[in-house]
DNA sequence: CTAATTTCTTGAAATAGGTCATTTTTAGTC
DNA sequence: GACTAAAAATGACCTATTTCAAGAAATTAG
């Protein structure tokens, strides 16, 4: 049921993005940052100048460990998802993103180191990427964008440590209920394995969990 | 050997605070801000004038749940703990602060919403804080403030997400020793229990854990 | 449409780390 | 400096979660 509302509604996006060009997604990331903070007109076309449109195939990494990220990514359409290895050779994902939210390896990023992790589509997508040094641009001479990439950092902070709250006060079990609340669409749309990597769980376990979870609502 | 250092060099350190006056400190706080970006004398000016400092007294509490933290705090002298109480009763800590860092319950102030944690004072401590509506002024009527908020939000967010990493990938007894090397500093000052709450073990867990680390230095 | 690869499930055995109860040590306080 | 309260250590037992192994199901590629 909720499975075929989700595939609905995903072929009806897919409809409309297809019949997009580029300055239709301009307008999602204005329509995004305005959501935020007010924008000028030159503000707007500062926006538009800076971001460019990126069509990334499924499988496709935009980030590897090594190369230093130049870009900070918005995602039109499509899933992301960002990861580390260790040694031991586990995968552990670090973060996901849809439509609307912003990807990369974050601290390579901001600090303009070489990667730890993979950034990798999960779908076929499309990003507004934006280069370090244009975004330093941006904020240099504009006010309201300085003021937006404050606002994205702080609720950026402010979702980290509501996550490492969660992963400190929480069992594994209530950690995914509590994603699954949160973040069902997300749940969806990636692997097990992937978001039993993100919730600190093995795949198995989470496997498990799963299962407990169908048997117990079968009982209901 | 580096205990001894460290008492040294706190003494030195309260030595040269008890000899200062209120101007003094926001000396330091201006010093740390000019450590990431420029201000002009204006910008000062503002700054001395919207933080006001405090002296808090050990186990003296600055935010309490329930209560919307009105204040962000920058610690010029002592240690605080930032820490919350779940259902169960156990006890969590988030974050540590000693000088020249900030501290609040962030997601509480940053959305001013009731606070969900403690944020109590582990030593007799001086503190320079602003409230919400100033720091709200200062970023609308400075732009190198407002890139100073920033900064500070983005580094929140890199540190936040390094933490998350080293719980997601890093065993226990790693998680431990990460710390001690990277904020020893911090881990002489603060209780035990406080610690292994932030590192996300039981008390006696940790102290299990020193105990090996001990008898394994005595074999060396 | 089939083979090949990847992902998911299930069971059994192992373990990192937790809990509870008690003792020892440390740090405040009068 | 003795008295009290809080914190740390220790031992015995316990459990949530991991690991390993192997098969089933689902995707992807040809």
């Amino acid at each position: 049921m909720m499975k075929h509302c989700f595939i609905i509604d995903s072929v009806f996006t897919r409809l409309i993005i297809s019949t997009v060009d580029s300055m239709d997604t301009i307008d999602q990331l204005i329509k995004y940052i305005e959501h935020h903070v007010r924008l000028t007109e030159p503000d707007k076309i500062l926006v538009a100048e800076a971001f460019q449109l990126d069509f990334v195939k499924k499988r496709q990494q935009i980030v590897q460990p090594g190369f230093t990220p130049r870009h900070r990514n918005f995602v039109i359409k499509g899933a992301f998802r960002a990861y580390l290895i260790c040694k031991e050779g586990q995968d552990h994902t670090i973060q996901f993103a849809i439509e609307d939210w912003w990807i990369t390896d974050y601290n390579s990023y901001i600090f303009q180191e070489p990667a730890t992790m993979f950034v990798l589509a999960l779908e076929d997508s499309q990003i507004l990427k934006i280069t370090y040094e244009d975004e330093q641009r941006l904020k240099r001479e504009s006010k309201n964008l300085e003021t937006f990439f404050r606002i994205m950092a702080e609720n950026a902070a402010a979702h980290m440590q509501k996550r490492i709250i969660t992963n400190l006060t929480q069992t594994a079990e209530k950690r995914h209920q509590i994603f699954i609340e949160k973040y069902g669409a997300i749940a969806q749309r990636v692997p097990q394995y992937a978001l039993a990597s993100y919730l600190g769980m093995s795949t198995e376990y989470l496997s498990r969990l799963r299962n407990r979870r169908r048997k117990s609502k079968k009982l209901n």
